[in-house]
DNA sequence: CGCCGGTGTGTAACCGGTTTCACAGCGCTG
DNA sequence: CAGCGCTGTGAAACCGGTTACACACCGGCG
């Protein structure tokens, strides 16, 4: 157990004071070339490295950036936290990662957890970003964040997303494009997803546009199982026709829809197309390669953290800002097949 | 900007010195019912939480555990973080996540970031856990550490890990049961896993008690593309006769891969069965499912911080712990060919 | 020669907790 | 009633940095 080394160890080793060697580590104030070269030189023999710790506690202000997101195992929000990681260390910023594991509940408790931290700033991912008590807190409180995914609708809160009604509208024109009229929107629960909402708003719109009716949406558990999702399908075919797409409210969703209509016997995208939102990696591995709409996750939680750092330079705005996102057609969806026009989905269902 | 609320706030709205605060707010010490009562009360009404950082300056320990993984993008890494996170979250600490993007190059330096942080711990998956100067310099600073995914052979680390040699020998001899004789293993670099070393050797060691001859191994980059996989795979085929099975060192490759044969015209699995290690979730998600090594990843996360504060704690043993793994055998394999029995690829290759 | 200003340096306060130590007050025992 | 021990409390040291401030030293100028 070796004597840890501190600024002290350092300073007596350069027989100097601590304070010339805080003002040589951080080149900050004057110091003489012989002073200087004495503590470089006590710095390197000890691989002294300066406690965070220690730093902090003046300032009360860490290198460190807090994120909150619903979960890790989704690849949409992992790979924008390999985003946020990347451009943290670029400024010399490490990152305290917590998940909610889709409970909005937790929101508060993690984000309370992050402060006793004294983080610089926050990069979220919340269930509902308008209406939502932890980041008016944030807001009393002075500190810094910014949404990634989240788009809210009343400004005032800085955010980095894509235009998901805009996106959900165009996934489903590419549909109608293709002759679809019985487009089914499947959605995780909306109640822990403000993107889930905007996409199926954006689903209604472009089928309004085109003179047919939007169907309810089918809310679904996210994490559920395919089996669950065979039977929640099951369960609504039998009382409405079948629809000839399924437009699922992420990529994740969107596989698991596509197996338990693997599963029911039939084939994708033959008999159904399959579409999801997010653009992960993995959906062009596998096949059919999934019908997506493609956004910048990584640079989602890049762009999130540049923006962090001018929120907390006091420069930089709240608002939202919107990131292209691109229809990735895929194999996954079909030309609609020709016999199966009996009618809109939302006669039935309504 | 509120002026902060510090514990000296609390004692004075309280009428009490900071010390009797620190008291009640940790129950060392005695307290009379009346103090305890007033303190509480001020703690509410204020909505006093203490500083992180305060705290940890007197005993320069943190309630943080440091995180070091090759990539969060890899599905298997970020379900482990996920299992790290709740466990840790468990114990009232969280989790500075940082990520070598592969390159073993990086290690050092992300430790010594982690450690300049006064983490209680670290959780680590490293390139090679035997001869590891970032790992020795942890052990003669006395940091704790517990390695996941690794193996290390030589003794004297903390690890949790399935038989990755075994897992591979399995796996091998359920292809071989299969009536699959030209078999290939295509692996990630070696130099950046010491997974993809063992399953290998089993691999070698299944095929040599089925008096089979391993092929060497076929190395590919884990990140790069379909096409480049296919390349690969064609540069390959052409100059010896194409196997009937393919082992991947992990999913993901596997996923990409299965993609490139699908991309050559080849069928999965009934030109070429396919399978890979991991057990990621999506594998079973995909058509055909993916033939696949289920790991328990997140428990594997679990685990390590469950040591990890034994060792903190200074009961617990630095020795290595396999978790239980098992064959998923899916749908991306299937029995051999008949018309193939062209011969060893070795004999080939060689 | 006295004064001014700049340069280099050390001392000490400070940040927000934890913890040691001293001590007051009280009840008990010898 | 003296002395002991226990309980509750506050003052102050302490952790490892940063930084305000004092000051010594030196060269240049009036």
């Amino acid at each position: 157990m070796p004597r840890p080394v501190t600024i002290r160890t350092v300073a007596r080793m350069a027989g100097c004071s601590i304070a010339t060697v805080s003002r040589v580590m951080n080149g900050t104030g004057p110091a003489s070339v012989e002073a200087e070269t004495r503590v470089r030189a006590a710095v390197a023999e000890l691989g002294f490295r300066p406690s965070e710790i220690g730093r902090s506690l003046k300032t009360l202000r860490t290198r460190t950036l807090g994120v909150v997101i619903p979960s890790l195992t989704n690849p949409v929000f992992a790979s924008s936290v390999a985003g946020i990681e990347a451009e943290a260390r670029k400024h010399g910023h490490v990152l305290l990662v917590t998940a909610t594991d889709y409970d909005p509940g937790r929101e508060r408790e993690l984000v309370d957890t992050l402060v006793a931290q004294s983080v610089a700033g926050l990069v979220m991912t919340v269930a509902d970003p308008d209406s939502n008590p932890t980041l008016d807190h944030l807001d009393t409180a002075g500190i810094p964040y910014v949404l990634v995914y989240n788009e809210p609708q009343r400004s005032g809160r800085a955010a980095v997303t894509v235009d998901n009604a805009a996106s959900g509208r165009t996934l489903t024109r590419a549909f109608i494009d293709k002759g679809h009229a019985r487009i089914l929107f499947v959605g995780g629960r909306f109640s822990s997803s403000d993107r889930s909402r905007l996409r199926y708003r954006g689903y209604a719109l472009a089928m309004r546009e085109a003179g047919l009716q939007a169907a309810p949406v089918l809310e679904l558990d996210y994490l559920a199982d395919v089996a669950a999702h065979r039977v929640a399908l099951e369960t609504l075919f039998a009382v409405q026709p079948c629809p000839s797409a399924l437009i699922c409210s992420n990529d994740l969703l969107a596989l698991s829809i596509a197996a338990a209509v693997r599963d029911m016997g039939l084939r994708v995208p033959q008999d159904i197309s399959v579409a999801g939102f997010d653009g992960i990696s993995i959906g062009r591995l596998v096949s059919p390669s999934l019908c997506t709409i493609d956004q910048p996750t990584r640079l989602m939680g890049e762009r999130a953290v540049q923006r962090l750092f001018e929120l907390i330079a006091c420069t930089g705005l709240r608002a939202v800002e919107h990131l292209p996102f691109r229809l990735r057609l895929g194999e996954s969806i079909a030309a609609a097949p020709e016999d199966t026009g009996i009618g809109p989905l939302a006669t039935l269902t309504a």
